[in-house]
DNA sequence: CGGCTAATTAGCCATACGGTAAAATAAACC
DNA sequence: GGTTTATTTTACCGTATGGCTAATTAGCCG
């Protein structure tokens, strides 16, 4: 762990069962056991699972009962796909040596009066 | 490692050093050596760090002399953007709960301007 | 209270990971 | 051929990870 935030998010999607949680958790809250029983996994598993996923900002729990229901949390998803923008070029262009060059020359920059290239 | 492609893609980056090759990488094809210094690193640990990288299929080697020059290799991330897309709809509405019950409703489809769930 | 169910904690195990130093390869160059 | 430079391979080390079982906590209900 390098306490890097996107490390974090990275590792916990890293994983086939955390991501198959999340597809679960898109359809709506659910409890641990639930969401144990399709994966042949212990509850204490998925609570690992659960907890890596929670400090990855990727799930928040609630309380009702005995239940600690899980809810999807997108926001950390938000900033994987706004991380992956700034290599969007390199697969939706052709892949020429020339874009290489073009991305090179605009290393970081958002608009930086961009004259050509209005991105 | 569990076979699974996303997940071998996921964890390999989420390392900081590898983003950072890949960022290097992004303006054009280095040698192991130049991409170890930056990182006060050893140069078997960036060698490691490259066959990870080359196993999810993010780098590409050639071979020019004694040097063994690598180049970014964006397929993958256009894999980890079409997986997130599943989830675009839930940091773009207002994650409301009636998003989510529609979210529920319509669990893979693409645009299917939804007459009734034809699924 | 006593029991029941849900979930977490604690401890264990095997394997994977990120780093290192030292030795082995590969290819140029004198 | 011998030297130099670039990279990989080969151990090795400490720590993290994913799984388990057994024990513990939390909250309902009879």
């Amino acid at each position: 762990m390098t306490g890097d935030h996107l490390s974090t998010i990275f590792s916990a999607l890293s994983d086939p069962t955390r991501r198959a949680i999340l597809a679960r958790l898109a359809s709506g809250e659910t409890s641990v056991s639930e969401l144990a029983r399709p994966f042949s996994l212990r509850a204490p598993t998925i609570t690992k699972h659960l907890k890596v996923l929670e400090h990855a900002g990727l799930v928040r729990r609630s309380r009702q009962a005995q239940r600690r229901p899980c809810r999807l949390e997108a926001a950390p998803l938000k900033e994987v796909t706004e991380w992956l923008e700034q290599y969007r070029q390199f697969w939706t262009r052709s892949m020429s040596r020339l874009d290489n060059y073009l991305a090179a020359m605009e290393p970081e920059g958002k608009k930086k009066h961009a004259r050509k290239k209005r991105n």
